[in-house]
DNA sequence: CTCTAGTTGCTAGCAGTGCTAGAAATCATG
DNA sequence: CATGATTTCTAGCACTGCTAGCAACTAGAG
C-alpha cells in the first residue's frame, strides 16, 4: 500500500463516516417531522425509510431498533428546550420564573410530538442519575435558574421539581384538552402568584 | 302467541341481556388486569379474547373497537378515583387538600396503567363540555371541593386546575422515573405550603 | 319430537406492524 | 479487469387490529 493510497483511504474513510452520520441526523429529523405532522402512530419503518429514501434496514444499521430513533430525537428536543430557556433566563424585564414557565409551555404548544417523545412516552432514558444525557441536565439547570431568585430558604431542587412538576401538567393535560383553553393565562398568573 | 309465551320471551330476553351485560363488564375487567399486569402493549385482542375466553369478533360486537375498550376502562377508573377522593375530602385531621392530594398520588402509584389511561394516552373523552361522563366531572368535583376551603378570593375553578395539574404532573413524571424518588414527601408539602 | 328462522360465535383471512437473514449490488484496491 | 470487502436491498417472519362469511346453537311452531 503506497503512502498515497494510505493517505487517500484515510479521507475516504472519513467521508464514508462523515456521510453516515448526515444520514444519521437525517433519520432522527425525518422522524421528527413526520411525528410533528401526523402523530407518532404514523411513524413507521416503512414509512421512515420511504421519507429519507433508503430501505428499513438501513435504519436498523444506524439504530437498535425504532424506540432508539425516538430516543434521539427526544434527547436532541432536550437540547432545544435548554436552549429556549437560557433565553428566557437571559431576559430582561419579566422575573425569570415567569419567562421561563412562558417558554416552556410555548415549547410544549408549538412541538406537541416532541415534547411528547420527551416526557410522556417511556422512553427509558436515564433521568436522575449521573449518566443522564448532557441536553436533559441542561434542561433542568435552566429550570433551576429560573426558581432560584424566588427559592428563599426552600431547598432549590425540590422546588424546581414542583415547578417543573406544575408545567408539565399543564402542558399534557392542555394538549389532551382536559383544560379549558380560555383560561390559559389566569392559570399561569396563580402558579406565579403561589410560588411568591 | 300465548301469555305465556310473551312472559317467557320477555325473561329470557332479559336474562340475554344481563349475560351480556356481565360479558361487557367481564372484556373491561380483563383489559384493565392485563394493562395493569404487563402494561398496555401486552393487551392486543388476541390475548384479550383468550383471557375472557371468546374469541377476538365476540370483543367488537361489545366495542366498536380496542380504543373504545380502553375508554371504559379510563372512565371507570374516574369512577373510582372519584370515591377515593371523596372519601379523602371527608377525612377529618388533616386539611382537605393535603388528604386529596396524598390521596389522588396514590392511586395514580398504585393503579399506572389505569391511570394512564385516564389521563395520558390520547382516548377523546370529552372533557370540560357539559357531555362529559359523569365519572369525570365527580372526579374534578372532588378536586374543587378539596381546594375551596383554601380559595380565598381566588378563582376556585382556576386554583382547581393548577392543583390538578401540580399533582398530574408530578404523578406522570415520578411514574416515568424523572423525579428523586427520596423526596416525594418534600414535593408534597411544598405544593401544600404554596397552595397557603 | 321435528323442522325452521334467527341469533350467536367461530374460523380464516386481510393489510399493516417491527425486525432480520441472506442475496445482490457497489466500491476500493491489486 | 478481477477480487475481496462493504453496503444496501429483497423477501420473509411473527405479530398487530379488524372483519367477511360460515357453522353451531337456540327458541318457538306445528
Amino acid at each position: 500500500m503506497s503512502s498515497s493510497a494510505r493517505f487517500r483511504a484515510v479521507t475516504i474513510q472519513s467521508r464514508r463516516e462523515r456521510e453516515r452520520a448526515e444520514r444519521h441526523q437525517l433519520i432522527i429529523d425525518a422522524a421528527r417531522e413526520l411525528a410533528e405532522a401526523e402523530g407518532w402512530d404514523a411513524v413507521t419503518t416503512r414509512r421512515l425509510a420511504e421519507k429519507v429514501e433508503y430501505s428499513q434496514p438501513v435504519l436498523y444499521s444506524h439504530f437498535k431498533n425504532k424506540d432508539a430513533i425516538i430516543r434521539e430525537v427526544a434527547i436532541q428536543g432536550c437540547g432545544e428546550l435548554a436552549e429556549k430557556l437560557h433565553e428566557a433566563n437571559a431576559l430582561q424585564g419579566k422575573s425569570r420564573p415567569h419567562a421561563v414557565a412562558e417558554a416552556y409551555l410555548e415549547f410544549a404548544r408549538e412541538r406537541p410530538a416532541l415534547y411528547d417523545a420527551m416526557f410522556v412516552r417511556e422512553v427509558d432514558i436515564p433521568f436522575g442519575t449521573a449518566d443522564a444525557p448532557a441536553e436533559l441536565r441542561a434542561a433542568f439547570a435552566e429550570l433551576v435558574a429560573a426558581v432560584e431568585p424566588v427559592a428563599g430558604d426552600r431547598d432549590l431542587e425540590t422546588l424546581t421539581e414542583v415547578f417543573w412538576s406544575t408545567l408539565h401538567g399543564i402542558a399534557t393535560l392542555t394538549h389532551g384538552k382536559r383544560l379549558r383553553p380560555s383560561h390559559h393565562l389566569d392559570r399561569l398568573d396563580l402558579v406565579l402568584s403561589q410560588g411568591r
